[in-house]
Parts: C-alpha cells; sequence; structure tokens
DNA sequence: GCCAGGTGGTTGACATGTCATCAAAGCGGC
DNA sequence: GCCGCTTTGATGACATGTCAACCACCTGGC
C-alpha cells in the first residue's frame, strides 16, 4: 500500500464541516418537522415525493429508487404509515405482483400543512445562510458528487456478478 | 401563516443534491469501510476520536459530546464494542460516577489497519473529485450553518425550562 | 454533616433499518 | 403451452438508535 495522502488542513475541514453539519442540520429538521407537523423526515419525503406525482401514486419500485431505499424498507414504512391512514396500497392494473401506494386525503392534507414550515426550516438553517455563489457551488458540487457515484454503481453492477 | 417562500430552482437543485450526496456517499463509504475493514462507520468514528486523544482514552461524556451522540447511544455502541474486544471501559480516578472509554489494542490495530483505505474513499468518491475553491467554500458554508444550529441549540436551551 | 437537586452512565422497551428468504407473478426460449 | 429464471413486494430475524426511567454519586446551601 502506498504512503496514504491524508487530508491536509482545508480538506479536513471541509470534511469534518460537511460531517458535522449533516448531524446537526438532520436533528434540527427533524426535531422541527415532529414538532410542528407530527411527521419524521423519512415520513415527510415518501409524502412530498407521492404529492409531486401527477396522480398522488407511484409504484412501489419506482418510489423506492427516486428515494433511494431498499423494497424492504419502503415496505415496511409504508406499512406503518398505511397503519395512520398517510397512504394507502392499491393493485397493481399492469402488473400482478406490482403494488402502487397513494396518498390519502389525510396525507395530502398533513403534507401541504407539513411543506411552509418545512421548507422555512430549511432556509432559515441552510439556505439563508448562505451567498448565491454558495448556493451554486453546493448545487454543482453535490451533484458532480452523485453522478460520479452513480456511475461507480453501474460499473460494480455489471462487474460482480 | 405568510406565503411560503419556495425554494427558487438554483436552491432546490442544491438542497436536492445535498440530499441525494449525502444519502449516496454515505452507503458507499460505509460499504467500503465494511469490506475493507469490518467495521461500520460508527465503529471508526469512535475509534478515531479515541485514537486522537493523547491518551487514547476519554471520558464517555466528553465522546458523546465530541461526536454529538447521545449518552445512551453511546453506551449501547461501547457495549457492543467492548464485546468485540476494540474498546475497554475503566473507572474514572476523579469522579465515581464516571466512566472512561479506553482504545484497546485490538482497536488501536483496526482503526490504523483502516484510516489510509477510509482516507483513499473519502479523497475518491469526495474531496479530490472538488476544486481548491469548492473546497474552501465547503469548509466556509459548513462551519457557518453548525456555528448558526449550535448558536440555536443554546437559545433554546435557556429558553425551555 | 446532611439533604435536595443535578449529573453521569446504564438499562429496557420500543421504533426504525438491514439482510436473507419467500411466494406469486411475469418473461422468454423452446 | 411449458419451464426455468427474473422481478416484485412482503416478511421475520436481527442490528442499531431513541426515549424514559433509574441508580449511584457529586455538589452546594444550610
Amino acid at each position: 500500500m502506498d504512503a496514504p495522502r491524508w487530508l491536509d488542513e482545508r480538506e479536513d475541514r471541509a470534511w469534518r464541516g460537511y460531517r458535522r453539519m449533516r448531524r446537526l442540520l438532520d436533528l434540527e429538521l427533524a426535531r422541527e418537522l415532529m414538532q410542528d407537523a407530527g411527521l419524521s423526515e423519512p415520513d415527510y419525503d415518501v409524502l412530498s415525493d407521492l404529492s409531486e406525482t401527477p396522480d398522488q401514486r407511484l409504484r412501489l419500485s419506482e418510489l423506492a429508487d427516486r428515494m433511494l431505499w431498499s423494497r424492504s424498507r419502503l415496505s415496511h414504512h409504508l406499512s406503518r404509515m398505511q397503519q395512520r391512514g398517510l397512504v394507502i396500497r392499491e393493485e397493481c392494473p399492469s402488473d400482478g405482483r406490482g403494488s402502487v401506494v397513494a396518498l390519502t386525503a389525510a396525507g395530502r392534507q398533513a403534507v401541504e400543512a407539513a411543506a411552509p414550515g418545512h421548507v422555512a426550516a430549511v432556509r432559515r438553517h441552510l439556505i439563508d445562510l448562505l451567498t448565491a455563489e454558495e448556493i451554486e457551488a453546493l448545487g454543482a458540487l453535490t451533484h458532480r458528487v452523485v453522478d460520479h457515484l452513480a456511475a461507480g454503481e453501474q460499473r460494480r453492477g455489471r462487474a460482480e456478478v
């Protein structure tokens, strides 16, 4: 193994800052969301993704892919949300194996009630603290990293049989 | 409630990119760390923080604060790591309630074996994909957000009795 | 010195996420 | 049409994290 290239001071600062921010920002957003709307972040993400689709419904696998969740996780989570009346499972007309999740009226109300406050929190704790250039840079850099990771996954998918 | 200020296109791009990156980067780093070194990210963080202290040992509360973990979580996790022989609990000489966690020889070996690969992964999937300006910007922006959140916590701590 | 209240850490019950496995249904070659 | 293989989603066992309750000990006012 070659001598490892450790992180220099600036790199280390960025990396530690990123991890700290991730943790604190998550905690705070989750805290406020739960307090104000009674939803966890995963709840909100599911409802939000569903509410953005034209028909307020999605195939499970499609939703899982969008959210970068495993099918198993989604299935468990939807069962809990279904218990609470936020979503409902329907049969898929075009594929007998499949299911479709749909937003219920209560689910739609829940996202609509939660969204303004949640967006405001995201602004207050992140977006509004950044300059226009930083927002631009953050968008560029995160997408580059995401594309790189997605490409890596592709490669791995082909490689390992 | 005022009309919510939704995110504009650039803000949305940054926010979505951030969340996607967070998820994918985490998964990939955790995957490689487990595969190469048999450690989870929480394991690595504990070992890494301990190995950075002069004496390879810390009070539990001190470690919990540094890691932004609850005491409960730390206690549970240390029990598991202790089972595996990576750390050991000692009595605190100066405070009869307290405990101290110390790195074992095996624990030290584990971090030292894991570190080069992990740093390389962080470089490969994040740091080396960014320009010097982006690294600088990421460091600045994350620290600003962290400071803001920490200040908010302070305020809340005083406010709610 | 002693007691009231705070602090440090552990614990158990519960919520959530992961992994492996499974059944049911689709798909494709023959 | 049939059979093997894949895909979809559900499920159960397990790992991990959270929350509230708890004990032991410290600390400060009296």
